[in-house]
DNA sequence: TCACTGGACGTTTTT
DNA sequence: CGTCCAGTGA
C-alpha cells in the first residue's frame, strides 16, 4: 500500500487573505512532486514528518496510522473516547493538505450537528479563520446525502423537481388514515405498523418482496397499509426518511452512469459511527466507493444502539471480506475520561457475550469515584440532581459542561421542574424547533405552495388561521369537487387558494427570510397569534420571529432554493441540532441523543429494572438485553471527569406509583469504583411520609 | 363549523 | 398523572 498519495493540483485553492491567517499552507516543488507544510515561522517541513506537521503532532502513533494509509480501504475500530472522530477530522484535513481536491472528499456523519462540527474543525485545521471557500469536502449525513443526490438527479429518479420530505409525524398520519380506510384502526397500533414498514425499507426489502413472504396477520395488515402508504406518498410527491436512502440506492444501483459520476466525484469516502449503519446505507456506500477503494470507516461495536431501526454491526464484522485488503487500525487509549470511569464502563460492557473484546485504558488522572444515589422517588432523585448541579455551578463548573442522561423522554419532566425550582439553567435536547405547531404550520404553507400535490400540508393549513373550511369543505377541496359546495364554503376555499398563490409568488421572488415573514403576515397567522391573550400564543409569535431569523441563513440562495434547502434541513434536523454550539445551560437528553457527545460531568438517572434496562417491548424480538447494556456503556463514557448514577425506589409510571428495583447494571460495576451519596436529612423526612402513605 | 369535554391510553430509543 | 383526540352540543 502506497504511503504517500500522488497529489494532483497542489496549488493552494484560495489565496490567503493575510499571511498570519494561514498557518498551514500547501506548497510543492515541481521537481519531486512531494508536498510539505509551511509553518508559521516560514520553515518548510515534509508532509509526513510526524513531529513537525501539526496534523500528525496532534495524534498518537496508532491514530497517525490513519493518516499514513490514505489509499485503499481502512477500518478504525476503537472504544469510546479513543479519538475516532478526531482521527477522521485530521485525516480529511491531511488529505486536503497533501493536495487532494477538497470537493472529492466525502465524510458521512450520524447527525447534522456532527457534520457541522467536522466542517468547522477541518476548516480550522487548514485555514484558521479563512472564509469558507467554494471548494470544500462534503460533510453530511446519509439522509442529507440522499436528498442531495435525489435533487440533482430528480428526473432520472422519477421524482418531481420539488418533492416534500415527510417526517415521522407526517408518516404516522398517513398510516393512521390508511388504517381508518381499511376499517382496522381499532385492531392495530399505527406506530407498530409504521416501524414495521420503516424497518423493512431500511433492510432494503421492497413492498412486493415483503408481500410475498407475509405470513402472519400482522404482516398481512402491514402489506395492506404499506400499499396505501406508498400510494399516498406518490400522490403527494413526498418521500419519507427511509425513501431518502432507498430511492437513492435504487437510483445508483439501476443507473450505471450516475453511479460512475458519483464514484468519480467522491474519491475519498469516510463514515463515522459506522456501527450504526443499516443495510440500505451500506449498500449505497458500497456502490459509491470507486475503483480506488478509498474508504475509511470508524466505529465501535459496543456503541451499536440503533439495531431496533435496522442498524447492524455485521457490516463492520464483514468489512474485511467485503473490502479485500482492508487495513485495520485499533485505538486503545481513551483520552476522554478518568481511569475510574473507563474502568467502570469497561467492566460493565465486558458482560456482553456478543462482542469482540478490546483493550481500552486511560492515562488521564484516576479521578473521583462514580457517585451513586438511591432516591426515594423520582422527585427526590430530581432534587438530588438539581441540588448537586447547583453546587457544582457554584464551584465554578460551567453549566454547558454538565449533562443529565435518561433512558426515556418522559423522565425529563420531573428533572425540569426540579432545575427550575433551584434556578439552574437547562436545555432539553430533542424538543425540536421545527416540530413546534406554529413552525410546522408556516412551513406547511411553503410546502403546499411549492408542491401543490401535498395534501397533508393543505389539510394542515386549510383552516389555520380559521377560514371556515371544515371537514366537509376540506374533503371536497382535496377531491377537487369545489363546484359542489355552497357559496360560503366556496368563498372560503377561494380565500385559501388566494393565499397559497400569494405564498407561491413570494417564494419564487423573495429570499428565504422575507418569504417566511410574508407568509406569516399575508395568511394572517401572526395576527391571529398576536390577537390572542394566552401566554402560549405569545410564545408562538416569538418562535415565528425566531423562524424568520433562522431563515436568514438561507438568504444567500436564489429563491426558491433557500426555502427548499431550509425545508429539507427542517425535516432532517436531529435532536442534537437543538444544542447550539455555544449553548448555555445543563443539557437534558436521552442516552441515544448523547451519542458522540462529551461532557465534563454526567448524571445518568432512572437506573431501575424495567426502565434502564427497559423492559418495554418485552414480547418483541426487538428487546435486547445487550443493547441496553451498550446504551449504558455509551451513557457512562460521555463523562470526562465525574459520573453520577441514580435510581428511585418508587416512581410514577402510567399514573400508578410503582416500586422499583435498582438496575442490574449497577451490580455489574465493581463496588470499588462506586461511592454512595447520602440523602440530605431534610429532603428525606417529608418524602418518607409520602412513601409510607402509599 | 367550532369549542368544549370526557375518556382512553401511554412511555423505549430517532434519522 | 397528563395528553390527545373523538364525539357532542351550540
Ligand atoms: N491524541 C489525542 N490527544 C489529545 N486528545 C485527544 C487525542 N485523541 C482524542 N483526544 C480527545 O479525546 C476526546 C474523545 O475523542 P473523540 O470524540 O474523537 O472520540 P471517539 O472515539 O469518537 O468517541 P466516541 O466513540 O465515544 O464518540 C476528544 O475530546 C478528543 O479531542
Amino acid at each position: 500500500m502506497a504511503k504517500t498519495t500522488i497529489p494532483r493540483a497542489v496549488v493552494p485553492s484560495t489565496p490567503a487573505r493575510k499571511p498570519s491567517e494561514r498557518w498551514l499552507r500547501i506548497a510543492k516543488t515541481r521537481q519531486n512532486a512531494k508536498s510539505g507544510v509551511l509553518l508559521p515561522c516560514g520553515r518548510m517541513v515534509p508532509m509526513n514528518d510526524t513531529h513537525q506537521n501539526p496534523l500528525f503532532a496532534a495524534l498518537n502513533p496508532a491514530q497517525q496510522e490513519a493518516l499514513h494509509r490514505l489509499n485503499g480501504p481502512v477500518m478504525i475500530v476503537a472504544g469510546a473516547g479513543s479519538g475516532k472522530t478526531r482521527v477522521l477530522t485530521h485525516r480529511i484535513a491531511h488529505l486536503i493538505a497533501t493536495g487532494v481536491p477538497p470537493e472529492t472528499i466525502l465524510g458521512i456523519t450520524f447527525t447534522n450537528k456532527a457534520a457541522r462540527e467536522m466542517r468547522d474543525r477541518v476548516r480550522a485545521l487548514l485555514f484558521g479563520n479563512l472564509a469558507p471557500s467554494a471548494r470544500e469536502p462534503l460533510l453530511a449525513t446519509f439522509h442529507s446525502l440522499g436528498v442531495r443526490i435525489l435533487r440533482e438527479f430528480a428526473p432520472q429518479a422519477g421524482l418531481p423537481r420539488s418533492f416534500s420530505i415527510y417526517d415521522r409525524a407526517d408518516s404516522l398520519k398517513i398510516v393512521k388514515d390508511s388504517l381508518r380506510e381499511l376499517g382496522a384502526e381499532k385492531q392495530w397500533e399505527p406506530r407498530a405498523l409504521l416501524s414495521a414498514i420503516s424497518r423493512a425499507k431500511g433492510d432494503a426489502t421492497t413492498l412486493s418482496a415483503y408481500r410475498d413472504r407475509a405470513a402472519t396477520p400482522f404482516e398481512e395488515i402491514v402489506v395492506r397499509v404499506w400499499e396505501r402508504y406508498e400510494n399516498a406518498l406518490q400522490r403527494t410527491n413526498a418521500l419519507d426518511f427511509d425513501d431518502l436512502l432507498s430511492r437513492t440506492l435504487l437510483l445508483v444501483e439501476s443507473q450505471t452512469e450516475i453511479q460512475q459520476i458519483l464514484q468519480e466525484r467522491w474519491r475519498y469516502i469516510h463514515v463515522d459511527e459506522f456501527q450504526d449503519t443499516n443495510a440500505v446505507q451500506y449498500r449505497l456506500l458500497r456502490l459509491l466507493v470507486g475503483k480506488e477503494q478509498n474508504i475509511c470507516v470508524v466505529g465501535d461495536v459496543d456503541q451499536n444502539i440503533y439495531s431496533w431501526r435496522g442498524a447492524s454491526i455485521r457490516f463492520m464484522l464483514n468489512f474485511e471480506s467485503d473490502f479485500p485488503g482492508a487495513a485495520q487500525i485499533i485505538l486503545e487509549e481513551n483520552y476522554r475520561s478518568t481511569q475510574t470511569i473507563v474502568a467502570a464502563a469497561n467492566e460493565l460492557i465486558s458482560r456482553n457475550r456478543n462482542r469482540i473484546p478490546k483493550v481500552s485504558h486511560s492515562t488521564n488522572e484516576e479521578g473521583s469515584p462514580v457517585r451513586l444515589y438511591a432516591a426515594y422517588d423520582e422527585h427526590d432523585e430530581a432534587a438530588f440532581v438539581a441540588r448537586t448541579i447547583r453546587e457544582r455551578l457554584q464551584e465554578g463548573v460551567a453549566s454547558r459542561e454538565i449533562a443529565v442522561l435518561y433512558r426515556a423522554n418522559f423522565q425529563s419532566r420531573v428533572l425540569e421542574e426540579a432545575l427550575l425550582r433551584v434556578g439552574v439553567p437547562y436545555k432539553v435536547v430533542g424538543t425540536r424547533f421545527f416540530e413546534r405547531k406554529e413552525v410546522k404550520d408556516i412551513l406547511s404553507y411553503a410546502r403546499a405552495a411549492l408542491n401543490p400535490q401535498s395534501t397533508a400540508d393543505i389539510a394542515r393549513i386549510a383552516n389555520t388561521p380559521p377560514r371556515g373550511i371544515g371537514k366537509a369543505t376540506l374533503a371536497a377541496l382535496l377531491a377537487e369537487r369545489e363546484h359542489t359546495l355552497a357559496a360560503r364554503a366556496r368563498n372560503a376555499v377561494a380565500s385559501l387558494r388566494r393565499d397559497l398563490k400569494a405564498v407561491a409568488a413570494v417564494l419564487a421572488t423573495e429570499p428565504a427570510s422575507h418569504a417566511i415573514r410574508h407568509i406569516m403576515e399575508l395568511t394572517g397567522y401572526l395576527r391571529m397569534l398576536e390577537a390572542s391573550k394566552s401566554e402560549e400564543d405569545k410564545e408562538r409569535a416569538e418562535n415565528l420571529k425566531e423562524l424568520v431569523s433562522l431563515a436568514a441563513e438561507y438568504d444567500h440562495h436564489a429563491p426558491p432554493a433557500g426555502i427548499e434547502e431550509m425545508l429539507a434541513q427542517a425535516a432532517l434536523e436531529s435532536d442534537q441540532d437543538t444544542l447550539r454550539d455555544n449553548h448555555e445551560g445543563v443539557a437534558l437528553m436521552t442516552v441515544h441523543a448523547a451519542k458522540g457527545l462529551e461532557f465534563a460531568e454526567v448524571f445518568v438517572v432512572g437506573l431501575e429494572e424495567g426502565l434502564f434496562p427497559s423492559y418495554a417491548g418485552l414480547n418483541d424480538a426487538s428487546r435486547d438485553e445487550e443493547e441496553e447494556r451498550r446504551l449504558m456503556y455509551v451513557a457512562m463514557t460521555r463523562a470526562q471527569k465525574q459520573l453520577w448514577l441514580s435510581w428511585a425506589q418508587s416512581r410514577m409510571l402510567f399514573g400508578n406509583r410503582s416500586v422499583q428495583a435498582p438496575s442490574s447494571f449497577l451490580s455489574e460495576i465493581d463496588p470499588s469504583y462506586l461511592e454512595p451519596v447520602q440523602a440530605e436529612e431534610e429532603a428525606r423526612e417529608p418524602l418518607r411520609v409520602i412513601y409510607l402513605d402509599e
